[in-house]
DNA sequence: CCAATATGAAACCTTGTGGTTTCTTATATA
DNA sequence: TATATAAGAAACCACAAGGTTTCATATTGG
């Protein structure tokens, strides 16, 4: 079972592109303006357009209109979906930690 | 900064298919041969070695070949870079959480 | 050895994705 | 009010992605 509804794929898809992780990086600073994140990459204004609409379609990132700029915040809080699909997997890479650890404690004997 | 190298990028884009995401969820209960897990699908099996070979890209998988069959054992640990990554988070929805049990306690006076 | 089985591989199709350029619209400001 | 600026919108393009069908190959079991 993967969380749930169509929502979780949006934010899955979000996180994918690195660009978008990027993006998400920068709004973690501070609030940015459309133009203000496209400065930072080397891509045209629309494009960095598109990856925010996917972004706001995933709910990660809130857009103010202020004046004639559209303030970018970010919303974190879709990601505890993702959070809540790794927590499944938590059992299998502690099992690979404590072998390891295990490991290391025997060749310390 | 997001998380290093191009491995990064091959396991933000296994986790991004849901169909991927639910082989994983399998995976994760008992290790399956390429048939085994193209069964509970609908689609073919072609398809579904498809979605394989990607989380295999990943390093999400590893396959152990048995005679003419080859088993898929999920390997969660990359996961662990997908948690890095949403670590630097943390602090956002935190706040967020805070500020919801703040409200809730608020209302409980 | 032969037939069934498990899979890989290649060719192909449709749609989605990430990008561009160009044009329009709305808001500030000199 | 005229002009700069910030952004949305639309048309377009190349390539990646997810799927199919068909064929080839290696192992297993009678």
């Amino acid at each position: 079972m993967t969380p749930s509804g169509p929502q979780a794929d949006e934010i899955f898809r979000a996180i994918a592109d690195p660009t978008r992780r990027a993006i998400l990086d920068l709004l973690a600073e501070r609030d940015l303006s459309v133009g203000d994140v496209a400065e930072r990459f080397d891509m045209t204004r629309p494009a960095v357009a598109k990856h925010l609409k996917v972004l706001s379609d995933g709910g990660l990132i809130a857009v103010e209109v202020r004046g004639r700029q559209r303030i970018n915040r970010l919303n974190a809080a879709p990601l505890a979906d993702v959070v809540g699909w790794l927590n499944r997997f938590e059992g299998f890479w502690n099992d690979k930690l404590n072998t390891l650890k295990q490991e290391v404690e025997r060749k310390h004997d």
